[in-house]
RNA sequence: AGAGUAGAUUGGAUGAUCGCUGGUUCGGUUUACCGGACUGGAGGAAAGUCCGAGCUCCAUAGGGCAGGAUGGUUGCUAACGGCAACUGGGGGUGACCCUAAGGAAAGUGCCACAGAAAGUAUACCGCCCUGGGGAAUAAGCUUAUGUGCCAUUCCCCGGAGUAAGGGUGAAAAGGUGAGGUAAGAGCUCACCAGUUUUCCGGGUGACCGGAAAAGCUUGGCAAACCCCAUCCGGAGCAAGACCAAAUAGGAGAACACUAAGAGUGACCCGCUCGAUGUUCUCGGGUAGUGUCGCUUGAGGCAGCAGGCAACUGUUGUCCCAGAUUAAUGAUCAUCAUUCCCUUUUGGGAAACCUUAAUGGGAAAACAGGACUCGGCUUAUAGAUCUACUCUGACA
RNA sequence: CGGGGCGUGGCGCAGUCUGGAAGCGUAUCUGAAUGGGGUUCAGAGGGUCGGAGGUUCAAAUCCUCUCGCCCCGA
């Protein structure tokens, strides 16, 4: 199923395509703990990503961030932008995966388009596997 | 014009698309979601967590003793270690700035090196007087005799006085002058500086101004111990309160018994509760994307009045974040601010100066609520305003 | 929210309590020794004592504020 009729179906049953709502995040440490032991792991320039299979049949996000990546405004700019980036390429995505994006620490000041160009190469990579 | 001092304000704006989150409401459906509409959604420091409070709980906290904090005065405040005004001291040409600023004649302690001595002043050198011994010398008297006496000078040993002087040191015991003395010394006097006491005047007060007396002259350090005055019970929203099912323990009261232990996060006294057993009554510990606490408050804004001011009173008006893997973002466009480059216009011989416009590019800080307030401190691109001072020039 | 510790030559530390010349090890450089290197020996250089202010005659040390790092408890 393409992108487009995607959007097709989810204007036929009421759902929004880019929104980002609760049942999409990952919010318990139990979750966490379990996708950083069973997950496999790509390091890329500036992030760590760990994906995982779940039975939810949802794609969910989660975010780690420490505090060595800087103060409170630095780490919830990196946060947001990654956010942005599910949002808008999450159909692109495997069905019922979890993901956890781990920021390494002193990164430089990103703009959106850096985290877009470092994600698609990496996930296009992985869809041509 | 340049340099500077003090204080205040601001911390880009608008729109579109896609999203996040609180509230109200409507519909679907049904007790948990979905969708629609309307509406709210970070700061001057939200930060650091350095003080002070509210609030909550802990036998409502009484006494003692530690410990801690504060330290000019008056005021403001819910309170403060905060603020305002004033006083003393210090700095600056000045606007102005800094100031833990009670007590050293309660006690203890310390003051390296140097120096005689670093604190009940001492007595090493020196100065002066004097006892004894020795040497030298001119005159006089004397004698067998440079033998003795006397005088002067020097040396050695001892006694008494003195604090004027002594390459030091951060600091040396009031300073200058005169008198006085064997030599000296506030020993005495004059002037000056300081201290204490008393009196007069001003001020709510810190304190200020003036007068008199006492020779009184007493080093510095309490951000050394300490003394004095005032204040402080402890813990913190992970405080604290509540909740469905299953499983099975618990709680309260009375009685008996025990006096161990616990409540108390400095300790002691005091106070409160009581291990265990029996009987009766009640109904829930743990757990969790749980609920409440959770945002209306010593609240914001504007006007008026009082006060030098901090601030207070009053009237009107407004409701302005409540997340919990933790919400304010991303992209685009336009405008505004600053800077750079190109071209054009005006002046000029040129270098260049300057006004406006076109096009292109770049920059925009420090930083994100987590129970809530009042302060303090620290970070901060750029922009704006007010008052004042000094220097130079001109009128 | 509460509590504690650290900051001194390039690196690791002492000195701070009780104020009085800034030191030790290692590293660096120079020389000696060796045919050469290492080890060893001798000598030298290198410090705003995290920052600012204050107290004091005098501050790494005492006091206040502040910056950075680390650790612990609920």
């Amino acid at each position: 199923m393409r992108p487009a009729e995607i959007r097709v179906y989810a204007c036929l049953y009421g759902m929004k395509v880019y929104s980002f709502g609760k049942d999409e995040r990952i919010r318990k440490r139990k979750d966490f703990l379990k996708i950083y032991q069973d997950g496999a792991r790509i390091s890329s320039k500036n992030f760590i990503t760990i994906l995982s299979p779940n039975q939810t049949g949802t794609r969910r996000l989660g975010i780690t961030v420490t505090k060595s990546v800087g103060n409170s405004v630095k780490r919830n700019r990196v946060k947001r932008l990654l956010r942005e980036f599910f949002r808008l390429n999450k159909d692109k995505l495997p069905d019922s995966q979890d993901m956890v994006i781990i920021v390494k620490k002193d990164i430089p000041f990103l703009k959106y388009q850096d985290v877009c160009a470092e994600l698609k190469d990496l996930f296009l990579e992985r869809a041509d596997i």
